[in-house]
DNA sequence: CATGTTTTTGATACCGCTACCAATCCTTTG
DNA sequence: CAAAGGATTGGTAGCGGTATCAAAAACATG
C-alpha cells in the first residue's frame, strides 16, 4: 500500500503531460522567437528575463495552451526530494481533509509524497523505518496520534529521518511541529461556556496517549480559574476519544445528582456521544445541556443538534506540515532549532449551546 | 485547488528519487555485466529475458537498492496519461478511502492522477469542464453523487472526455461504471431482517437525485415481495442521505400506531439518525428496533451499538474505476461497449440488529 | 557442421527540461 | 567614445529511462 507521487501544480500553469503531442518548451520558443532556455527561466520565475521578453513568452505560452512536463522537469532538474505520510487509523474525515491539503501542497512544492498507512497492531517501528528508508524518503510527516508516539520519533531521529509533528501538543524542540494552540482554544471556549452563564461545566478528557488531550484540560482549568469559579474533580471524566469512550464518560457525568450545565467534550466523537446519552436521559441540547465539542470533523455537522466546536484548520495545517519539511530539507543546518508553527483556530458556535435555564432558586426575571 | 500526482509504485520495487545520488539503471548495469537495456526489461518483467540473466540483474538490484526513477520512465515511455478525480462533498470517509484507493491505483497503472473539488454552487458546469480540457485531463472519475449528474456526464461527452461513474445505480451503456449491486444487496439485507423473524420492516428511501437510492427500494420490495409480506407504504419514509433526513423519516416512521419492528435506512447517515429517535424515544436498539444502514461508513463503527450494514468496497471500486478509465483511454475502439463493472458488497453483521421481540399475543415458548 | 531461425541482448537516439557557462547586448564610466 | 562591467540570452550537455532496430547468441534443421 505505498505510492509515490510526483507532483505538479496546475494552478501555477505548471504540469506535464505528453497524451497526442502537446506543446514542449520548444515550440513555445520558437513560438516567442527565443531560446528554450529562456522559456524555462520565465516559467520558473527568474527575475533576470526582461519584462518584453517574458510578456512575447507569456503571450506564446498561452496561445499553445502550453504546460510544462512534471516529469522532464524533476529528471533535469536533479534534486528530487520525497516526503512520507505515515498514518494510522485517524478519523476519516480527519485524514481525508489532510491528504488533500498536503497532496496538494506537495504538489506546489514540487515534492513527491509517498502516502502509507501503518497498522501498529501489524508492524514494529523498526520495521516502518526500514520500510522508509528503503522507500528512500527524505522526511515524514506525523498527524495525530502518531506525532505522540515518542518511539517513534525517536527511531525516526536514530535513522535520520526528519520528521514534522502535527497537531501535538508538546513537540520536543528538536522535532519540528505544525498544531494550533490547543490550551488556548480550550481556554476560550470554556470562557464562552461561562460567557453565556454556565458555572458547572463538565469535562470529558481526551487520550493521555496524545499531549493535546493535557493542553485542552489545561485550557479548561485555566479559565475555570480565572473566572473565579471552583474546578470539581467529579465534573470531570477520563475519555479516550473514541465515541465509545465519550458514552461511558457522558453517562458518569449526567449520573451525577447535580450534574452540570453543560458539558465540553475534548473532541467532536465524544461531544456527539454526549448528545447522545442526554438525549438517551430525555435531556434536550442545548435546552437542558449545553454539549461542545472539539476539532471541528465532520461529525460536528453530521449530528444534530450540530455541536459548537473548535476548527482545527487541518488543510492548513497539512500544508504547513509540508512547507516546514520541505524547507528543513533543503535548508536546515544542523544548530538551527526546529521550526514550530502555530495556526489559528476558531471557534465555531453552532446549535449546541445555549445560556442555562433558570436555577429553580432564583425565580422568573 | 489543483494537483497532478505523478504515480509511481513502490512495492513493484519501482520509483524514484534522487536525493544524494542514487544507483541508476546504469549503476545496476554494470554490477550485473549486462546493458542498461537489459535491466530495464528486467524492471518491466519483460519476458524475454532469459531466467540466468534477469537472476543476475535481480541480484543487482537488490544489492544496490535500485529503484527506477518515475520521472525518467514517464519522460522517455512517451504517453503520459492523465486522470481527473471530480468529487463534490462527498461523506469524508467516503473520500478519503476513495482517494488512497485511486491514488494507489494510479500509481500502479502509471498514470497521474489530479484529484479536483468542485463546489457545485460556485461553478458552472462549462466552467468545471474548460478547466479539465484546460488541464489537459484525459478522463475523468465520478464518484457519488456527481456520477448521476446527467447534465454533467452529458458536458464531458460532448467535450469528448471520457469518465467512469462509480456507485451510479442506472449506467447509460455508453459510460464505463463501477458499482455494486445495491438492488441485491438492499434485497439481501431485507431477506436477512425477514429471516430474523420481522415481518414489519420500516425503509428509509435515500436521495431521489441519486440513482442507487431506487435500487436499493427495488431490493427491499423485491425481498418483501418473494417472502409474501405486504409492502406497506407507511412503513416507507423518504430520506435524503444525509442525518438530517433521517431523523425526520426515523420520527415520521415511530410515530405510527403500529410501528416496525425493524428499520432499513438507505446508508449509514440515516441509520445513525434512526438510532438516535430510538433511544430519545426510549427504545433499546436493538432490543426493541432492529436498525441497519448501508455503505459501511465509518460512522457505523462510531457510534453504539455498531451498526449492521452493507460494507461497499470504497477502495477497490476507487482502484477499479482508475483501470477501468485507463483501459478505456488506452485500448478502447469507439465501437465498443463501455465496461460495467459490478464489485461484491458484504453483508456486515454488527450489533444493531437481533430478532423481534415475542409479539404479546404469542406468549412465551 | 553449415545455414536458417528464433531468442536474447546491446547500441543509439531521443523524451522535455534545466544546469552551466559562453555569447550578446546594454549601460556606465574614464 | 572606447573599454569595462553587468544584465540578458543562447548553446551544449546531460538527467535516467525506453523505443527501435541491429547484433549476437542459442537453437533448429538438412
Amino acid at each position: 500500500m505505498t505510492k509515490i507521487l510526483k507532483v505538479s501544480t496546475l494552478s501555477d500553469s505548471r504540469s506535464s503531460r505528453r497524451q497526442r503531442n502537446a506543446p514542449t518548451i520548444n515550440d513555445v520558443a520558437r513560438e516567442a522567437g527565443v531560446s528554450p532556455m529562456t522559456v524555462s527561466r520565465v516559467i520558473n520565475g527568474e527575475q533576470v528575463v526582461r519584462a518584453a521578453t517574458r510578456e512575447k513568452v507569456q503571450a506564446a505560452i498561452t496561445a499553445l495552451n502550453y504546460a510544462p512536463s512534471a516529469a522532464a522537469r524533476t529528471l533535469a532538474g536533479g534534486e528530487e526530494t520525497r516526503i512520507g505520510l505515515l498514518y494510522s487509523n485517524p478519523s476519516s474525515s480527519y485524514l481525508s481533509e489532510f491528504l488533500v491539503g498536503s497532496l496538494d501542497q506537495a504538489s506546489r512544492s514540487g515534492v513527491d509524497l509517498v502516502v502509507e498507512k501503518w497498522d501498529d497492531e501489524e508492524t514494529s517501528i523498526e520495521a516502518v523505518v526500514a520500510h522508509l528508508q528503503r522507500g528512500r524518503i527524505d522526511g515524514v510527516i506525523l498527524p495525530p496520534p502518531l506525532c505522540d508516539l515518542a518511539a517513534l520519533v525517536d527511531a525516526l531521529d536514530r535513522a535520520g529521518i526528519p520528521a514534522v509533528a502535527v497537531a501535538t501538543g508538546r513537540a520536543p524542540s528538536d522535532l519540528a511541529a505544525v498544531s494550533i494552540d490547543d490550551r488556548h482554544a480550550a481556554y476560550e471556549m470554556t470562557r464562552h461556556l461561562i460567557a453565556l452563564g454556565h458555572d458547572r461545566i463538565g469535562f470529558i478528557k481526551g487520550n493521555p496517549n496524545q499531549s493535546a488531550s493535557a493542553k485542552r484540560f489545561e485550557g479548561y482549568v485555566a479559565a475555570l480559574t480565572e473566572a473565579g469559579l471552583p474546578m470539581r474533580d467529579e465534573l470531570v471524566a477520563q475519555g479516550y476519544f473514541t465515541y465509545r469512550s465519550g458514552l461511558d464518560a457522558a453517562e458518569h457525568i449526567l449520573a451525577l445528582a447535580d450534574p452540570p450545565t453543560a458539558i465540553f467534550a475534548s473532541n467532536d466523537d465524544m461531544a456527539a456521544a454526549t448528545v447522545a446519552i442526554a438525549h438517551r436521559s430525555g435531556l434536550d441540547v442545548p435546552g437542558d445541556l449545553t454539549v461542545c465539542g472539539f476539532d471541528d470533523t465532520s461529525l460536528a455537522t453530521t449530528i444534530w443538534p450540530e455541536l459548537t466546536t473548535i476548527r482545527q484548520p487541518i488543510n492548513a495545517m497539512a500544508r504547513a506540515a509540508v512547507e516546514v519539511l520541505v524547507r528543513q530539507l533543503k535548508g536546515r543546518r544542523k544548530g538551527d532549532a526546529a521550526e514550530h508553527l502555530v495556526l489559528d483556530y476558531a471557534l465555531i458556535r453552532r446549535q449546541s449551546d445555549a445560556a442555562p435555564r433558570m436555577r429553580p432558586r432564583l425565580g422568573g426575571r
